[in-house]
RNA sequence: GCCGAUGUGGCGGAAUGGUAGACGCAGGGGAUUCAAAAUCCCCCGGUGGUAACAUCGUGUGGGUUCGAGUCCCUCCAUCGGCACCA
């Protein structure tokens, strides 16, 4: 008998798979189609156990539809443009192709001994010539139908480096290489138009059934739709100022008007007065996250104008530009209400403005605030300065009553706002899609030909200086106009990589069309039915890709069915692992890499300090590296290993001891299943026992694969195995049941499941042979075991016929010696028998 | 602050409102072996008891129910996410 050899059988049956082209996906009218995708990785360049575990579990339910009749789309590819590659380049002195491909190719060299049951030939990178001139047809064809739009907007910039940077190069307000403070400067830029599909987005996601109601949550109130009132204020000395609020409550609570220092009115005041502009320019240092905006410290500074209060009888307001004041949300401009707005009261005692309650808890609550009063809207309470509507009434009621009063004094509107903001899509960087326009001084910005796609990338760039260096390649920005012909220029700027990531799922339908998809591919294959990926995607990247679904069917690339591309998702937890420290002479903490420590000690006999597990990370050196588990333990152990123990959506912590497990459990499978095939043919005893514990298995681990279930379903595989192990059924019962425990582990251990169905001679590859179907007669069993419980606490059982009626379990209880002491000669109050589950006596 | 999730043995976790702790890890005992590795068997929530068994036990305090880890309310803790959003 051959030992357990993960490194001879899973190569061997990896070939097979492929000179076999069993995962290729083809169109058929036969079968259902099933499409599964795991989010695309990003080329770093080196798979980590999280990638491992994503993708393992996209591959369980990839090979169990197939097994169960579908034909299944299981494609994957490379999320291969982005900063980290142009940061290598600055870095390192090469390129980010080379660098990006190379990394590719590595990853891919890792993944392969994994076994995944991918469909290869349908792999692409976004940074593919193919790929992204797909997108820029895409793009022109967004821009033809109104869905694309240019507008000036804000960028983080360094003022030393005179580069713009991202978010995550602004740290602590300065950019990451020159230290110098990051100042907000207007760039014109390219959007999508997705507010307009705010209603649209978020009354969709009712629909979304089989998405997590988390992530569900989280795009509703990213979103955030509300309602409220839009005004305008009149300027004492003419004008107006229009605000939007959502609480006209709280209207005749107000002390003061603030205006973004990006508000139109504020930058006429710049233009004239010194101390508005060095404000204003003080305003604008920091970065441009929401973050970054709300740690500054909140400053104001009194304009000296004035506005009049829109209901009579109430004093003028003062005006004030205020930093805490976004010109993205509502009309940049708002009225403050210190008493009801925690950031407002802040200010006003700050300024020394009234704070004027116009709600109380109650009629006699005193009416000095130590704080702002912010009770729910959905609260009852005590209007002092109400307007409309009753004194008793809730915020919601005020609100609306409010709403009703200024439309009938013609005072304002009631209008529905969204949080959502439009898109933007430029990024001015080389590593990306260029965008497919010319600026022409005639013309203006023309879309670029279709005939003329890809627009690529010039390959002869460096990155010694800072910049775009698409901005000063000395030819390629050179072109003819495509409207009139004459001498122009290319735009430079390249999109958000999210644009690439956001119709990548269709482009595989169809991944080499001469055109973005092709429908009739897409008609077949889409919506994608399971897409697996992780948490921090739950926001940006699902909300653009259903807005490009829309977008796509607009311009002609999808069907209507596809306008939810996801049919279902499933956020899968991180893969941890403990941190093992110890301090240096000065106290600094030191970290060490897991195959540093044994039995918690260094080489040397250092005991390290142990943190208990968190997310894998290169700085605490708690990481695995797959390439080190597979060379140790081969691919199927680490795929049931990251499936075990912990449900999928939670995080699973990689221990070696788990690890060494799992191989001694694959291990064992296998010599019990060598043993079986090697046994002479014998009569023995137990075969039903066998049997019906076989169809229980199947039963209970096909609903676990259902249902995402895999822990449990992986403990139910560990329960037969024990049962087989043990069992003294006839060989021949042994071997049914032994290839059917290779089939039930076959999605989670692809190859020993292989090699033990060869060994037992099983049809064919396990890998395509039909899923088992559990007997529901042999799910039942001719007799039952019942706990007895007396008032509710477990006192005995009892074994009763399955079928047994109800009045015949009730009197065989009351006949127990135990029942009739306890009864003690009083009677039963109650007696509750749950049919094949419980019987209880209340006395 | 707001929103969301989670809380069960030494650990990871299981449990359509119906025997809490499946399965695995760690631990203890035994078999096999000259010995070890590997393998196999048994035990393994607390307390009391040789045992049978009793009793307590799913973050806290209440509630609904014949019956609550599960449903409802209060509070506590931990972990995520988010916002100067007017």
């Amino acid at each position: 008998m051959t030992p357990y050899s993960p490194a001879a059988i899973e190569p061997k049956w990896q070939d097979i798979w492929a000179e076999g082209q069993i995962f290729t996906a083809n169109r058929s009218a036969d079968k259902p189609k099933y499409y599964v995708l795991e989010m695309f990785p990003y080329p770093s360049g080196r798979i980590h156990i999280g990638h491992v575990r994503n993708y393992t579990m996209g591959d369980v339910i990839a090979r169990y539809k197939l097994a169960t009749g579908h034909n299944v789309l299981h494609p994957m590819g490379w999320d291969a443009f982005g900063m980290p590659a142009e940061n290598a380049a600055m870095a390192s002195g090469g390129h980010p192709k080379d660098w990006t491909y190379q990394n590719i190719a590595d990853m891919r060299a890792q993944m392969k001994p994994l076994g995944l049951s991918i469909d290869w030939t349908r792999e692409f990178a976004t940074c593919d010539p193919e790929y992204y001139g797909q997108q820029q047809a895409l793009f022109i064809d967004f821009l033809s139908k109104g869905l694309i739009y240019r507008k000036k907007a804000v960028v983080n910039w360094d003022p030393v480096d005179m580069t713009v940077l991202a978010n995550e190069q602004v740290i602590d307000g300065k950019g990451w290489r020159s230290g110098a403070d990051v100042e907000r400067r207007e760039l014109v830029q390219w959007f999508f138009k997705i507010s307009d599909y705010s209603e649209e987005l978020l009354s969709a996601i009712d629909g979304l059934d089989n998405w997590p109601a988390k992530v569900k949550l989280m795009q509703a109130n990213w979103i955030g739709k509300s309602r409220g009132l839009q005004f305008a204020f009149d300027r004492t000395d003419g004008g107006q100022i229009e605000v939007y609020t959502t609480r006209p409550d709280t209207l005749l609570g107000a002390s003061f008007v603030g205006i973004s220092p990006d508000h139109p009115l504020a930058k006429e005041l710049e233009a004239k007065d010194a101390k508005v502009a060095a404000f204003c320019a003080e305003c604008r240092k920091g970065g441009t996250t929401a973050e970054a905006i709300e740690k500054a410290e909140k400053l104001g500074l009194d304009t000296g104008l004035t506005v009049k209060h829109p209901m009579a009888g109430q004093p003028d307001l003062p005006v004030y530009i205020a930093n805490f004041i976004l010109m993205d949300y509502g009309t940049g401009a708002i009225f403050g209400c210190p008493a009801h707005d925690q950031r407002d009261f802040d200010f006003a005692t700050k300024y020394g403005l009234p704070i004027i309650a116009t709600f109380l808890p109650d009629a006699d609550a005193p009416n000095d605030l130590a704080t702002a009063y912010v009770p729910p809207k959905t609260e009852k309470v005590f209007y002092t300065k109400g307007f409309a509507g009753g004194a008793w009434q809730t915020g919601e009621q005020a609100v609306d009553a409010a709403i009703a009063h200024c439309e009938a004094h013609a005072i304002g509107q009631g209008v529905t706002k969204f949080r959502l903001r439009d898109w933007g899509l430029s990024r001015q960087r080389y590593w990306g899609c260029p965008i497919p326009i010319v600026h022409c001084d005639t013309c203006g910005a023309v879309p670029e030909k279709k005939e003329n796609l890809p627009i690529e990338l010039p390959y002869d760039v460096t990155f010694d200086v800072p910049g775009n260096p698409l901005d000063r390649h000395p030819t390629w920005r050179n072109c003819a106009c495509p409207a009139c012909g004459a001498p122009a220029l290319r735009e430079t700027d390249t999109m958000d990589t999210f644009v690439d990531s956001s119709w990548y799922f269709a482009r595989f339908t169809a991944p080499h069309a001469p055109t973005p998809t092709n429908m009739d591919d897409a008609a077949y294959w889409m919506n994608v039915d399971q897409y697996i990926g992780g948490i921090e995607h739950a926001i940006l990247h699902l909300l653009y890709s259903r807005f490009f679904a829309r977008a796509m069917q607009i311009t002609g690339h999808l069907p209507d069915t596809a306008i939810e591309p996801f049919n279902a998702l499933f956020t899968q937890g991180m893969v941890t692992h403990e941190i093992y420290m110890t301090r240096d002479t000065a106290g600094r903490p030191v970290y060490h890499f897991p195959q540093d420590v044994k039995n918690g000690k260094l080489a040397d006999g250092t005991v390290v300090e142990v943190i208990p597990s968190a997310k894998m990370s290169k700085s605490k050196k708690n990481v695995v590296d797959p390439d080190d588990i597979l060379a140790q333990y081969g691919a199927d152990t680490a795929r049931w290993f990251v499936l075990s123990d912990s449900p999928p959506e939670r995080d699973v912590e990689w221990t070696a001891s788990g690890a060494d497990a799992t191989y001694k459990h694959l291990a064992r499978v296998y010599r019990i299943a060598s043993e079986i095939a090697a046994a002479p043919d014998a009569t023995g005893t137990g075969d039903d026992d066998l049997l019906r514990a076989m169809h229980r298995c199947i039963h209970d681990v096909t609903m676990g694969l259902e249902t995402f279930g895999f822990n449990a379903a992986i403990a139910k595989l560990y329960a037969f195995t024990n049962v087989l192990g043990k069992s003294t059924a006839t060989a021949a019962t042994k071997r049914q049941a032994a290839l059917v425990l290779a089939q039930l582990m076959s999605p989670m251990t692809p190859h020993l499941a292989e090699d033990i169905w060869a060994s037992l001679g099983g049809a064919g590859l396990i890998a395509t042979a039909p899923w088992p179907v559990a007997d529901p007669a042999m799910l039942v069993s001719d007799t039952v075991t019942l706990p007895v419980q007396i008032n509710g606490k477990r006192r005995t059982e009892i074994v009763v016929a399955a079928d047994a009626s109800a009045q015949t379990v009730e009197t065989a209880v009351l006949a127990l010696d135990l029942v009739q002491k306890a009864l003690d000669g009083a009677s039963v109050k109650k007696l509750i028998v749950v049919p094949g589950r419980i019987v209880n006596i209340v006395i």
